[in-house]
DNA sequence: GTTGGCACTCCACTGTCGCGAGTGCCAATG
DNA sequence: CATTGGCACTCGCGACAGTGGAGTGCCAAC
């Protein structure tokens, strides 16, 4: 009964506080809440929440202030799903369907992103190693050149030039592709991989075997390209700009770590499906100069697969349930997009 | 005589103002700089450099800062050209060789030019509209459909997939090829996208005349795309950070234009070509808001042809020989690098 | 034209003080 | 035993005045 009463307090002072950004305090808190109680019982229930590090104060006499373990007492347990208004869904759906291509999808999704949660935005590009080949194309350049083109599941093509030592004409190279094509159509990146390195071990035919040691590193080469993994859009660093106070000790680090995919990378996580939205906040985190700041993540891609991750970084006082459930309708969309592609 | 000493004085108090931030006073600057007169001496030149609108005083009583105009003369006659130290050119030179592709050459070059003006850096991808066309490409990927791949002088590889809407044979597909090729080889892109119109408008060979015009539309699309044009990379984002006072009225509205690219482009303005850098001073630039803001910027692409253009964007008050020299080295560094390609 | 002297200005900094929001504790109450 | 009103206490914050110092402008002398 008390305990109840205990969590919606909470919640009130998590809530406000992120509305006003101001440490909140018990008369303001029945005030705003029709909790049906005096302030001093909040008084009473706000030191026993202090005990339990839910909630801090500043500095005496001041009003309350979550800690990282209140907000993730908030998200886990007293989130109420706050879902999108029709405006919104609109706007997410009419400006992503006009995506051209992949790249184009992956910065609109950014910018519609950010704009909803007026956060930074992260979007990782659908990672190779786990989507899967569509096709592969070898076009004759020249006698002893060819372009191998590389098509994935996820729309990405990947182009190499490749040198040959013997000139090749059309009957090898007819050869070469469908055998190419047998052993990587429809097989992930990490499977395709090994399968052509089988293939240019053991060739199969006398023909194609001059040419399969190139072409196969080639491909290989364009799948195992791990700076494809690595790319990342980011967006919406102008929404920086409202942090105000605490410049120096949030946004300078965080700035500096938008300019490092690498640790954006890590930021992100591990891809949760699923509808799934995984929060780290504060300390949760890999970086101990991003303490004030929480990520707000899930996975995406085609068939719910998780391919890759898109969020939002933001201080540890945002809207939660706003942004999780941004994060989640964008991600949705982005994944029924790449279904159709 | 005195003029001369005057414009010293100016230069001066450029170069400590931006070294120390603060406004600068008379008896400091005797100090600091050898002008062999007396503190009077320099007040009185002060007195008429502040006539003549060159600086200015913050308040009564506080040491002068350089007006936009002052900074302007500075740049134009009293920049004395300050040559990179040996390790900053071996780190452009190592950094930049270790570029794989066109992607990579443009990663890297804002990364490098942020770090050596610790400003925050932009460069814009090569245009289309001005390079000309290496080779084109057509793969049959199926009966009615195919890829055509637009390889361009600066590297930039696009594709785009056709549908036909009658079945291709291999003679067709060949015919087709060369008659593209012959007529787009070589030619820059306005004149390709012109001389495939007219070959669509009127086939030279009835078997290409089914398939002539999908083709053309798709590569005349790739040609023409203005999303290519506006591609821009930006770096030091982190930089930012160091602006400390004046957050509102320069980091603010310089964060927002670091996401509008249109905004960026027009910021860089037209490429200029030859060694040649533009500095545009804080309110001489087209934005209101970004009065307080600086842009140094040049043209480069391979054989000196400006295709696009990189620099740097920062406070007014900020290093300009030693910008300049990041700008122009860098950009001398990428053209020869598109030169090689 | 240059210089030293001098009075003046004004910002930045410091210390003091009162206000108000907020707390913790306690005794009273249902 | 949870809740409530009362009350004394704490502490940050804004206002205000006083002071020191850097810098200026002007002037008379060289």
């Amino acid at each position: 009964m008390q305990e109840e009463r205990r969590l919606a307090v909470l919640r009130a002072i998590v809530e406000d506080y992120v509305a006003t950004e101001e440490p909140v305090g018990s008369k303001a808190l029945v005030e705003r809440h029709k909790l049906g109680v005096s302030p001093a019982t909040v008084r009473n229930d706000m030191a026993a929440l202090e005990d339990e590090g839910y909630i801090t104060q500043p500095h005496t006499s001041a009003g309350r202030v979550p800690t990282d373990k209140g907000y993730r007492l908030f998200v886990d347990r007293l989130t109420t799903v706050k879902p999108m208004s029709a405006a919104e869904k609109r706007a997410v759906s009419t400006f992503l369907d006009g995506a051209v291509d992949l790249d184009d999808v992956v910065q609109r999704s950014v910018r519609v992103l950010s704009q909803l949660t007026r956060q930074v935005a992260v979007v990782q590009y659908p990672t190779l190693s786990r989507s899967t080949v569509r096709h592969v194309e070898l076009v004759a350049l020249a006698p002893r050149r060819l372009l191998a083109v590389l098509i994935l599941s996820t729309g990405r093509v990947e182009q190499r030039l490749v040198e040959l030592e013997a000139d090749l004409d059309d009957d090898a190279l007819a050869d070469l592709r469908v055998r190419v094509n047998t052993v990587v159509t429809g097989a992930i990146i990490a499977d395709a991989v090994t399968a052509l390195r089988t293939l240019a071990a053991e060739p199969p035919s006398r023909t194609i075997a001059p040419y399969v040691g190139p072409v196969v590193e080639a491909l290989a080469d364009a799948m195992s390209d791990h700076r494809s993994d690595e790319r990342i859009a980011v967006g919406g660093a102008a929404n920086l700009a409202r942090y105000g106070d605490s410049f120096d000790s949030a946004v300078r680090p965080l700035l500096e770590a938008l300019e490092e995919h690498v640790v954006l990378l890590k930021l992100l996580g591990e891809a949760t499906s699923g509808g799934m939205v995984t929060v780290r906040i504060g300390h949760e985190g890999p970086y101990e100069q991003l303490s004030a700041t929480s990520v707000v993540a899930t996975g995406y891609g085609p068939h719910d697969d998780a391919l890759a991750t898109l969020g939002v970084v933001g201080p540890t006082r945002m809207d939660y349930p706003g942004t999780m459930t941004a994060v989640r309708a964008v991600a949705r969309y982005v994944s029924r997009i790449l279904d159709e592609a």
